[in-house]
DNA sequence: GTTGGCTTGTGAACACGTGCACGTAGGGGA
DNA sequence: TCCCCTACGTGCACGTGTTCACAAGCCAAC
């Protein structure tokens, strides 16, 4: 496979904040939106929006800006939105099961397919209408699903052998939210959340603002 | 204030990942690690551990390595982590609750300090032993806490008005769930989390590897 | 005290992402 | 048909982040 248009990564990550940009657009009933517009829309500046969408194809027209409906239409293709993708949730803890009920996935095109936990008093169990499998279960759960996404919400210790048992039942794209770092196979897309590590970057730009580490020694103080 | 040592913004965001990789290190009783190890357990290369380590200062002793207990407490510090940082959380649905009852967050020296939520019915409930307020209460809360962590755990349309309410009531960091695009006063850092947007990232890798985007024209094959 | 081996700290090259500035093309009015 | 105005697309310069490679420094052994 030729590898078609390459797409920076910074940029990837910005589209889905275009297309949800769009679709308020849309509802306002706006049919065509300027870089300048979407750019506002979307938090950042109208240059790098041009630039983005130039990686797409040339779907503006000068004078005028980009068609509402024809650019939603290709960034939804081109991020595979045009089909839904089935997830699955490993971990029925607090957070496995807020995300359950999170309605927010199904609602843009993720519905949850199925969930599964290594506690064999959960397995059986509904969630938000969703039969709580075993892990064994997995490879045949992917195998009936086609291609899914597999989301990690265990505690940290398990993370990296659960990782590996969706690779091995041969889910290539996992989001993970243990507090861990965890490898998995070439070939397979791999993202992370930690809401502990995102508090911790505030609290440093919050102590800095705040006037530093709290420093012992007398000589070292803020007079600066 | 003369800006310290200036610390890049990626490095920033690593510190967190080897603090946790050091308490690891630390529980299996080393008492140095190399940058080697580090890197290992934080799932990047030796060469950053080092240099994102050389912004912090010269901790390390060549030959030998890093002293596992000096540089948690130099990286601490640094971080603003030795002493606790409250959180209030706004919004108390679905993710705030969650979010609210996950344990996760206490432990890392982030305790829930209050619970905000503009629908009056529930103002007065308890989730998890922490009272819902309402927005109104925001100032007070915040004037009795000190430097506080504001969450933004509402629907997509609530979130910018939040965001003002809690810049107005003093709050100067915030963490942004709803999948929405908010601006904040310089002197305000914002960060998010959008669970959405990551899922369409791992879409679009995923889309990839499967064969690129559904082509209905056979014009507009893979030739070009 | 000297030597050898190991690991840090960092300068320099490289890659990636951002932003400016401007050429270019399309639409609308005269 | 021609002109002007507007907004896209992109070459280029800049800044940030990553990686390499090596000198500097420290410990241990002899």
């Amino acid at each position: 496979m030729t590898e078609r248009r390459r797409i920076p990564e910074a940029t990837v990550a910005r589209l889905p904040v275009y297309l949800r940009a769009l679709a308020e657009e849309s509802e306002a009933k706006a049919t065509t939106i300027s870089s300048e517009r979407l750019a506002e829309l979307a938090g950042v500046n109208a240059a790098k929006v041009r630039k983005d969408l130039s990686y797409l194809g040339s779907y503006g027209t000068r004078g005028v800006g980009y068609d509402v409906e024809y650019l939603t239409f290709q960034m939804s293709r081109e991020l595979g939105l045009t089909h839904d993708w089935p997830v699955i949730i490993v971990g029925v803890g607090n957070l496995g099961q807020a995300l359950a009920n999170y309605g927010g996935f199904r609602d843009r095109g993720f519905p949850i397919a199925a969930l599964v936990d290594a506690d064999p008093d959960k397995v059986g169990d509904t969630v938000h209408g969703v039969e709580v499998h075993g892990l064994d279960d997995l490879p045949t759960l992917v195998a009936g699903l086609g291609s899914v996404i597999g989301i990690i919400a265990t505690p940290a210790h398990a993370a990296q052998s659960v990782a590996d048992q969706l690779a091995g039942a041969g889910v290539t794209s996992i989001l993970n939210f243990a507090p861990a770092v965890i490898s998995v196979p070439d070939g397979v897309s791999l993202r992370k959340v930690d809401l502990a590590v995102e508090l911790q970057i505030l609290s440093f730009y919050q102590q800095r603002r705040d006037g530093g580490p709290t420093v012992e020694e007398p000589s070292a103080a803020t007079a600066g």
